[in-house]
DNA sequence: GCGTAAAGATAGTAATCACTTACTTTCTTT
DNA sequence: AAAGAAAGTAAGTGATTACTATCTTTACGC
């Protein structure tokens, strides 16, 4: 993965390359000092040869928010299709989503850092619109779960998501300490118990 | 709070008002670009003038992690010796943590930053020092409520911190989006009830 | 075997960074 | 009131940033 691979790659190759190499950077250092002569000794390519396939650093960094925008997302809601009931398809998608911060450890510091960035990027956008759509997924779960008496009537939806989201980055945060992304994958089950008789109905 | 006050004053003050202009800034933009300039900026000062008061800017980075440590540390543990049950004492914890970044909404985003930079610097020790620290108080007030039973025994300590902490950066992301953070303070009631049901005793 | 896309090397831009030096202003103390 | 220490200023330093310019070289399809 973002292995500096063959010479004189396709643009459209070297682009989806150049992506990887952002996330497996953002897993070893600060996203905000990944420099795009960093970026391209990964790629095993000169610095200058980065911008014949993307006009500045934002165009980038776009191009890596979308990328996680569109894997994340399909994960999740593969994994929340594959399930029956709400809670299920809830616990597949914190699965989905923490296996798939184990094996992209930079993905939520990238997410978390792009959000806090003063300027309003495309890349920021992206991960609003990102924070949006997952909101609004498991918002629908979580109301459907009301409605069937599996989710407690009295948790508000909000408080719900938000606590999934947390729940997360309680486990990221863990691996940030330990240095061990897998941790974050192994962590994931239990987290989810925990979380699950927080929202869950207790009747 | 981290005003240009008055002009000459003596070390030890000018040094406080240093660390209050960081963390005030932080709350703006992305710790890892505040610049000398811009904290010099704040205080009314010119950039060299903070190397009077600071070797480098580490020393300064230092001085706001270990200022964070402490009143961080002072007030949670002040709620949790007002309160009578382990369960009472944590939800007097995380409210009293919850109102300090409602107050500092920087503090958050430099902890997790300093966690993420990957040169061994003393504030990133301070910082493991403190959730260390942090951990220990929560581990003990967890396994006290297994032992009179107010906390499910089935319930993992490590998994329980990490769920505490993990709800309370739900709340920071929720800021985050939302720009508000107030929230924070606002949110923290109904997201430690949730957080209490997970890790409560439901028989 | 020619044309072209991709990448190379090299040198340069303007801006910004942390940090330093030389000097001046203010405060304190005697 | 004078002197010396402390605090602050102004103008730099060199390193590094993202990004551009120019020109050469490599690979591959037609």
């Amino acid at each position: 993965m973002a292995m500096p691979s063959a010479k004189y790659l396709p643009a459209e190759a070297r682009r989806a390359e150049t992506v990887e190499a952002v996330i497996s950077l953002a897993a070893e250092r600060n996203p905000s000092d990944i420099t795009t002569a960093a970026i391209a000794s990964r790629l095993g390519l000169t610095q200058g040869a980065l911008f014949r396939h993307f006009p500045n650093k934002d165009a980038i960094l776009e191009s890596v928010m979308a990328w996680v925008s569109d894997r994340l997302l399909a994960r999740v809601e593969t994994a929340m299709a594959s399930a029956a009931t709400p809670l299920a398809a809830m616990e597949a998608a914190f699965l989905a989503h923490a296996a798939f911060v184990s094996e992209h450890p930079g993905v939520p510091r990238m997410l978390f850092g792009e959000l806090q960035r003063s300027e309003d990027t495309a890349a920021k956008h992206l991960v609003r619109t990102l924070l949006g759509r997952y909101r609004e997924r498991l918002a629908r779960l979580v109301e459907q779960g009301k409605r069937e008496g599996s989710i407690a009537a009295d948790v508000d939806t909000g408080v719900a998501i938000s606590g999934f989201i947390g729940t997360l980055q309680g486990l990221v945060i863990q691996s940030l300490l330990s240095g061990e992304p897998g941790r974050i994958r192994e962590g994931a089950p239990a987290a989810f118990t925990l979380y699950r008789r927080g929202i869950g109905n207790q009747t």
